[in-house]
DNA sequence: GACCTATATTGACACGCATCGATATCTCGG
DNA sequence: CCGAGATATCGATGCGTGTCAATATAGGTC
């Protein structure tokens, strides 16, 4: 798997690297997007839009827009079914930003 | 390890479970303050403050700002050491952190 | 075509926060 | 005690964004 970013803890992060690797963190960072991962996450087979919107708590066109933002942040893959949009998760996205996070790997033991 | 936070990908996020994730992912959505981290764990013994002012290129009361939040988050600890401040992470919060993304643990194999 | 439901877009607003300069506090060396 | 450097706090400001109501678009049914 080709890293996203860069990780956090293996070398000095540049700015651009650092402002890269925040935008995708500031994705996580909002409570409605993560109840809409775990709401996703939690069906089989993927969940319907239309499913969504009562159980965040939050209107309809505010619940489009964290879809909307998981979407371009890869995190979520959507299909339109008719009138209706089916979302499920990627979970390799959510694995390179673990990755991000990683312990750096150890490239010659410590003498 | 005790959880810090509830993870993504295991059951349905409750709106304060959702609202804490999200404001420790909050704490990693900042280019300085990821620019931080990556200079503080660079150092094998950890950093002086003194000298994270001028690489992270943001005037010196910010970079203050942004150590207490770290601090604040259990990311990186602190030891005053006479006039200045010694910082290293805390490489298991960073674990838990990542805990939080992983894929869910099968409690039982589907029948 | 008329109507209904699902979804997306737009515009406006309020709040959070990253940032800075100014200043306060602390610690050491003289 | 006094000056110098390191760190923390304060107040102000500007930008980003989460939120909603209103509206638009699209697909399905009759």
């Amino acid at each position: 798997m080709e890293p996203c970013c860069a990780p956090v803890l293996d070398g000095i992060l540049t700015e651009p690297d650092a402002a890269d690797l925040a935008g995708q963190f500031k994705v996580l960072a909002d409570p409605a997007r993560l109840r809409l991962l775990s709401l996703i996450a939690a069906a089989p087979d993927g969940a319907c839009g239309c499913e969504l919107v009562e159980p965040i708590g939050r209107s309809q066109p505010t619940v489009s827009h964290h879809l909307k933002a998981l979407r371009e942040a890869g995190l979520v893959e959507s299909e339109k079914r008719g009138t209706w949009v089916w979302y499920r998760i990627v979970p390799e996205r959510l694995e390179e930003l673990r990755g991000a996070l990683a312990a750096p790997a150890k490239v010659a033991a410590p003498s």
